[in-house]
DNA sequence: AAAATTGATGTTATAAAATAACGCAATAAC
DNA sequence: GTTATTGCGTTATTTTATAACATCAATTTT
């Protein structure tokens, strides 16, 4: 989704989605939670409504192997979001590939599955963080 | 990985093993010791234990988004499992696909990425369960 | 064989992540 | 202006996963 400075967010909405921006990591809803107390948040349940909507309106991703969110990279994909995540430093970057949203489309022809939500979550070492060496 | 009634599992490895194996579909840890109470399990430890032993040994796949597990397909690959899951009957299948796992491959290059657990679990729809047809 | 290491087990308590259920307030739609 | 809709707030609870600690059995080392 482009023109993220034109949506129009509520303002628990608004507190998260800044926090996830200016987050260099994906972040949990209770760690949310803790930054947002000083905004006046209290509960779990409204971190989490807004994170359910962020996601709706797309700014926002889920990965559900961390259970964390991050925002999305603004590629305005149709296409499935790729995550690398170094388990060594944390770091995560988003990608777009056009031969893995074929091989899915592959995949899903195949067997007539109707692919919806692909999550693809690629764990292992970044380019900083050497991979073992043992 | 094969010929796995050769492994030699413990009694709860075994326990657990064998109750995923009946089952239909992917299994909460929860799920699986009520079913194993029955045998003498009482703590959810006893069944996280075994099926981080499991997942080890290969025989078992943890499901990221679905929060479950369920046995591996046999399929003896080093390549990354793909899981297509119906999110309407529940039904979840496992692929081999070389195409996909070329393109995890290429995307880990590109970006001196090394490439350790990828998860790719699709959401959607079976052929089975028509896809939303409003 | 005794000692030491390893791997599996059992139990209680706790942490971490997510949702249910209820009611209120502001705003957009008719 | 009444009616839907949407977002907000709060308490309690559920679901998922680990920590901490103790025991037991098998295997390896000496």
């Amino acid at each position: 989704m482009r023109n993220k400075q034109h949506l129009k967010l509520s303002k628990n909405q608004a507190l998260v989605y800044e926090a996830l921006s200016q987050a260099s990591k994906p972040v949990g809803a209770y760690d949310l939670l803790d930054q947002l107390k000083a905004h006046g948040l209290k509960a779990p349940l409204q971190i989490y409504r807004a994170l359910e909507s962020l996601i709706e309106l797309k700014v926002v991703h889920r990965l559900e192997s961390l259970n964390a969110w991050t925002t999305c990279c603004d590629a305005d994909h149709d296409s499935a979001p790729i995550f690398v995540i170094c388990d060594d430093c944390g770091d995560v970057k988003e990608h777009i590939d056009t031969g893995l949203n074929r091989s899915i489309e592959n995949i899903s022809k195949k067997s007539g599955f109707t692919a919806e939500r692909p999550i693809v979550e690629i764990h292992g070492r970044c380019g900083d963080c050497s991979p073992k060496t043992n």
